[in-house]
DNA sequence: GACTTTAGTCACCAAAAGTGACTAATTCGC
DNA sequence: GCGAATTAGTCACTTTTGGTGACTAAAGTC
C-alpha cells in the first residue's frame, strides 16, 4: 500500500478491519503519507500471484502484526467515483479483529465507528456495507465470539449482539435462543465484577445440531 | 464483449442471467467466438464512463434486447485462475429476466441450471453463488415474482418458490405467510388449466406493513 | 442486616409455523 | 348424466418459537 504503482493500478483491494472497544465498534484507519493527509481504510494494488483473499488477509497483517480471524468479502465498489488510489474500482473485505489483539503498527488508528473522519466517498460506502455484511452474517458465523475473548460471560455476549445488531435484546429470550442452538458451553469458572452476583464464564462451542426446518418467510422491507 | 482489448483487461464483467423455463431455472450462455468454442457467461471489459452496475445491464441489453429485470452484484472473483478473457479479476452480477422476454439474440442460448456445459472455472463458481445470492435475497426482494407473468395463480407462486429454494412447501403454510405479508391482490380473473379446479389469478401488489420484530435466530450452519 | 446491583431462571402468553383433512369446482372416462 | 380424479382453496389443530415480567441467587455497599 505504501508503495505507489507508477501507473495507477486498475484497481485496488480494501479492507474494513472492525473491532469492539469497549461499548462501540471501531474501525482501523491510516493516514497515507501521500494523499493530502487524509485518514483513509488500509488498501493495495493486486499484487502477483497473490489471490483476493490473501490480499486482505496481508492488508490486516501490516496494519496489526496478525491476520484478522475472519474475513469475508463485501464486493466491488466502482460507482463512487472518489478513492484515495486513483483507481476506476475497489474490491472491499469485512475483516474481524479480537480486542486484545487490537494494538495497531505505526500510522494505524481505532476509530469508533459513530465519529468517524472524513473519508473518500467510495470508502465510506465500503464501511456501511461492511456493517450490513455483519449484521446479515450474524446468525450464520461466529462473528460475536470472534470479538470476545475465548472464555465470556453471557450478559458480555448478549452486549456484543446489542452492539452490533444496534438494539437492545431480553435477556430470557437471549438465552433462550442461545441454549437453543447449543454454540456455548459452560467452563467451571466465575468472575466476580465489581457488585453483583458473579458470572459464570462459557465458550464457544457448538456441538451438532438439526438444522431448523423453516418454511417461507417473506420479509420484505418495503411497501 | 465482442471487441476485445489489444492488451488483457485488468478485470471483466460477468453476468449470470437467471430465468424460469418450465420447472426449472435457467441461465444464459454465449459461444465466444475466440475462445475455443466454449460456452460462457456474458462478459465484457470494463468502459470508460461505465460503472459496474450499467456494465451489467448493457451485457443484459446486448443479449436480449433489453435490459434484465433485477440485478445484483453477486462479487469480486479471483480465486479460480480461468476465465475466458485473460482477465485476473471479475466482477459478477445476477441478473433476473422474466419468462416472456426470454427470446435471446443471435449466439447466446438458455441451459437448463441443472444441465450446463463446462465453463471455466471461474465462471463456474460464480453461477454457483449466483444461486446463493437469489436464495439469500428471496425474502427480501421480489424475486419470485420477477420471474413469474405479471398476474399468476397461487400455485404458480408456491411453485416458483419451490424451484428458486430448491424445496417442497406447504400449500396453507405458504398461503399463511403471503397473507400475513400483504404481497398479493387477487385479480377478477380465474385461469381454468385442463382438469381440476379453476384458479384465481393474483398480482404482486405489496402494502405497507409493520416491520417484523424479532430478536435473534442463532441459524448456525456447521457444527 | 437492609439495600443495591448483577446473574440466572421461570412461567405465562402471543405469534408463527407444521400439518392433515376438509370443501369447492372443474375435467375425464364411461 | 354421473362418479372418479384432479386441482384450488380453506380450516382447525398442534407444536414451536419469541416477548415479557417477575422471580430467586449471590455478590458488594452502607
Amino acid at each position: 500500500m505504501r508503495e505507489r504503482p507508477s501507473r495507477t493500478s486498475p484497481y485496488s483491494i480494501d479492507v474494513v478491519l472492525v473491532t469492539a472497544m469497549g461499548n462501540e465498534l471501531a474501525i482501523l484507519l491510516t493516514r497515507g503519507s501521500t494523499e493530502r493527509e487524509r485518514w483513509a481504510l488500509p488498501w493495495r494494488a493486486p499484487q502477483a500471484g497473490e489471490t483476493l483473499g490473501t490480499a486482505s488477509v496481508r492488508l490486516g497483517e501490516d496494519a496489526l502484526g496478525e491476520p484478522p480471524i475472519w474475513t469475508e468479502q463485501i464486493g466491488a465498489f466502482g460507482d463512487a467515483k472518489r478513492h484515495p488510489s486513483e483507481a476506476e474500482m475497489s474490491v472491499a473485505f469485512v475483516g474481524l479483529v479480537p480486542h486484545q489483539t487490537a494494538s495497531t503498527n505505526a500510522g494505524y488508528t481505532w476509530f469508533p465507528m459513530r465519529d468517524l473522519p472524513p473519508l473518500s466517498p467510495r470508502q465510506r460506502a465500503m464501511v456501511e456495507a461492511a456493517t450490513r455484511t455483519i449484521q446479515g452474517r450474524l446468525d450464520q458465523a461466529p462473528i460475536a465470539f470472534r470479538l470476545l475473548p475465548s472464555t465470556f460471560t453471557l450478559s458480555e455476549l448478549q452486549q456484543m449482539y446489542e452492539l452490533l445488531l444496534g438494539k437492545r435484546l431480553h435477556k430470557a429470550s437471549f438465552r433462550r435462543a442461545l441454549q437453543g442452538a447449543w454454540l456455548v458451553e459452560p467452563t467451571d469458572e466465575w468472575r466476580s465484577e465489581g457488585r453483583g452476583r458473579p458470572a459464570q464464564l462459557f465458550r464457544y462451542a457448538p456441538k451438532k445440531r438439526r438444522r431448523p426446518h423453516r418454511g417461507v418467510r417473506f420479509d420484505f422491507l418495503y411497501p
